[in-house]
DNA sequence: GTGGTCTAGACCACA
DNA sequence: GTGGTCTAGACCACT
């Protein structure tokens, strides 16, 4: 499981919904596998249970993740159809990064070298 | 000069913060030159003055600017010397996007390609 | 039979109910005619034997199906006299309906032409 | 303002957003005006005021309103571009009642004519 | 003043 | 047991 950090400038549910994609990503949770009880992850992160919600509810609404109630919540099947709004707004957010390791001194070519590592290595 | 977009989940402040760095890292401004003022920018954006001194005090605290009190904002030069913590941040933002990119179902060479454009002409 | 769908906003037995709704609205179970016994649509559904029981006594309550202990569930005669509180609540619902669509930029001529058609066709 | 009923089957936050959809609908608020704020609201309908939050958010989510933090909430300016989904769902409901409506034993004809009266009438 | 987040603890319907 | 909703009351950042 992943770590809070309470000093973060992100919100802890904010925190929880990017560790669980993480470990969907990752494959530690293949689809349709249950995720733990809204009550033990709040036990297990010291968080209120409120909290817990919150961060599900919003991973359900980006599709990652659907509710079963009286069940549990589930991991979705990583969908087929490519939604073109969300991946414009991933490549915004490396164009950003990636304007301010040019204006913070970084040559092209390091940039470049170092991106096209971490994709072929799927990211990591 | 940039516009807010008020609906906008960013704060105020925040978009004002990003939108002067853009406006540095693109040359609009360039080393020492002097911004606008408190006043005239909170005229200029029809948003209250606190918020855009708000907005200077973390562009200073961030090393993009620096204040000359009685004279205004000036823009810093580029840090010569590389914040390691501050790239590996940026390296680690992109890398998270790419991971998520690849979860979607975009393919390595897809992303690279795109990637590799976007970083030839310097973020755009 | 219908279908479920787990990963539906709708509880279960309220699927239940609404498919069994649908099949003697359709013509698919006649008035007097037997329906499955609990056991049975439980191992058909895959659902817990309480869920349809529960199903089956809402049904009751509205007056679709009536229960003969020992016998089993069977099709009421639909209601000769028409509850007027149950239909003002359904043209409500298709009031609100309409509201909305009209307030989302269909035209009153759209919307007439559209539910025209579905109600001629037997809301199809 | 609208009444809730703390009786209904509906839950208060989702009553709330019904409440506010049907004024804006109605054009008791026009497009950028300041909904009351969270705690004038949660004071009003002596409803806590997370519950209304929920409301709001809710709300912002569907594209109803928007939300300026420090500010408030205001409505959205009904969308030019109309949203298919979201009117299949309405299409979808009018025909589950008016399937009912025939199954209670009212006559095509009949439910022909309230409902184009009620169309013709904007919905009322 | 505004909305945004969080905790603590409770009750409900559903499976 | 599960998630869904609600209350009460608190603190925060932003305008």
């Amino acid at each position: 499981m992943f770590q809070l950090d309470l000093k973060s400038k992100k919100s802890i549910y904010e925190q929880i919904v990017d560790g669980i994609k993480a470990m969907i990503i990752s494959g530690e949770y293949s689809a349709d596998e249950k995720l733990p009880s809204v009550r033990d992850l709040s036990a297990q992160l010291t968080v209120n249970p409120n909290t817990i919600q919150k961060a599900f509810k919003a991973l359900e609404q980006q599709g990652w993740i659907y509710t079963v109630t009286g069940r549990g919540c589930f991991v979705s099947e990583s969908a087929k159809t490519i939604d073109r709004a969300q991946t414009a707004h991933l490549f915004d957010n490396i164009a950003n990064s990636v304007k301010e390791l040019l204006y913070l001194g970084l040559s092209i070519e390091e940039i470049q070298k170092i991106v096209d590592d971490m994709i072929m290595k799927g990211g990591n």
